[in-house]
DNA sequence: TTCCAACTAACGAACGGTCGTCAGTTAGAA
DNA sequence: TTCTAACTGACGACCGTTCGTTAGTTGGAA
């Protein structure tokens, strides 16, 4: 199907020059049509953009769900598995290089409708994270704090994880993966061996 | 001077909308005079760009190092007061806003020059962080642990609070901070006084 | 003090391009 | 025959940029 093609090129160019920076002829040439052909499968350029988007979030929601149900592991294997997944989709995943830089920078002219499926994303994740920590909590396994702070706090690692992978990629983040996840371990983890090493 | 309501128009333009999202006319008419007149101060929009940037450059570390230098408080306090000074600097500072939304996402053909400030700034920023760690190991406040690590999980935990400055201004930051702030001073203090609270 | 030259900062007009978009056409498949 | 997806051609709008001009100012020299 062409226009599946379309989307793709569209995708791929959104998310690495953004939407004003891309221009429907790109698109077109990428496809191998002409940018007026465009218009034989979306009303124009946001049309075709927010379909794009649209896919970029069931994409992303599908993904973290497929991942997080598939977890039978501790806490800390199932966060730490979380954030090494992270740094592989971004390099391979267009679609989440593309929610990324939407969700960071929206062109100012569609920002509602970005921003509402944006937080979709987000209750999403929330929903998604906070079961693990409340069991984790009956556990005993980690310090007492409140289970929807620990989400916060997660979800910030996954943030400064990600402002490392648009800085300097999968190289660049991992340099600051473990030194991170290590005081974050630390910070919510009961100390079970003391200090270690 | 006038090619300074023209600086400060374009770096106001220029982060929100990014390079491709601003129009020579739109900053001119900020100002009050038409797109040609520019010419008569740069050499054109890239020109233009690159010498704000510099500007934004020169203000952030300027910033980071008066702030820094004044701290004769413990490191606890010292770092916590960066990341509120960080959020408060994020409203009123357009210098900062047009730096990050530029080290993020630059535009593709002034990527060099870009990339080059932005690891002048990043070492400046480890520099004035290293000592501050390596003072607070020699005082036996710290988890044994490698000062430049210390640093690397510092910065990430800035990088996450600006992600969500990005995303919901100050107010959605504040949510954040605090309970980000805890985990982390958990995970690299000596608890004094076992799990608080 | 007057005069002229040089410089400055703004201007209108126009350039070649590219943008997103629309209308009408054509070739092939159902 | 009807439908679809591609095409050609053209549209007005705006882009960054260049040119030549026009005021207004400045600094000496006469």
């Amino acid at each position: 199907m062409s226009s599946e093609k379309i989307k793709k090129a569209a995708i791929y160019y959104f998310a690495i020059n953004g939407y004003e920076g891309t221009s429907l002829s790109q698109i077109a040439e990428k496809v191998g049509i002409k940018k007026q052909s465009i218009y034989s499968h979306f009303n124009g350029k946001d049309d075709l953009f927010l379909q794009v988007m649209n896919d970029a979030l069931n994409q992303e929601i599908c993904d973290l769900n497929t991942k997080i149900k598939q977890y039978p592991k501790s806490l800390k294997e199932t966060l730490y598995d979380l954030l090494q997944d992270l740094m592989m989709r971004y390099e391979n995943n267009v679609y989440m290089k593309f929610w990324l830089r939407m969700s960071f920078y929206p062109p100012g002219h569609l920002f509602d409708e970005i921003n509402t499926a944006f937080y979709q994303y987000e209750r999403e994740q929330k929903q998604l994270f906070l079961p693990l920590f409340k069991s984790a909590i009956k556990d005993n396994v980690l310090k007492k704090k409140n289970p929807e702070h620990l989400v916060i706090a997660f979800i910030s690692l996954l943030n400064a994880i990600t402002v490392e992978l648009v800085y300097g990629g999968v190289e660049r983040a991992k340099e600051v993966v473990d030194p991170s996840w290590e005081v974050f371990w630390d910070g919510i983890a009961l100390a079970t061996e003391g200090a270690k090493e």
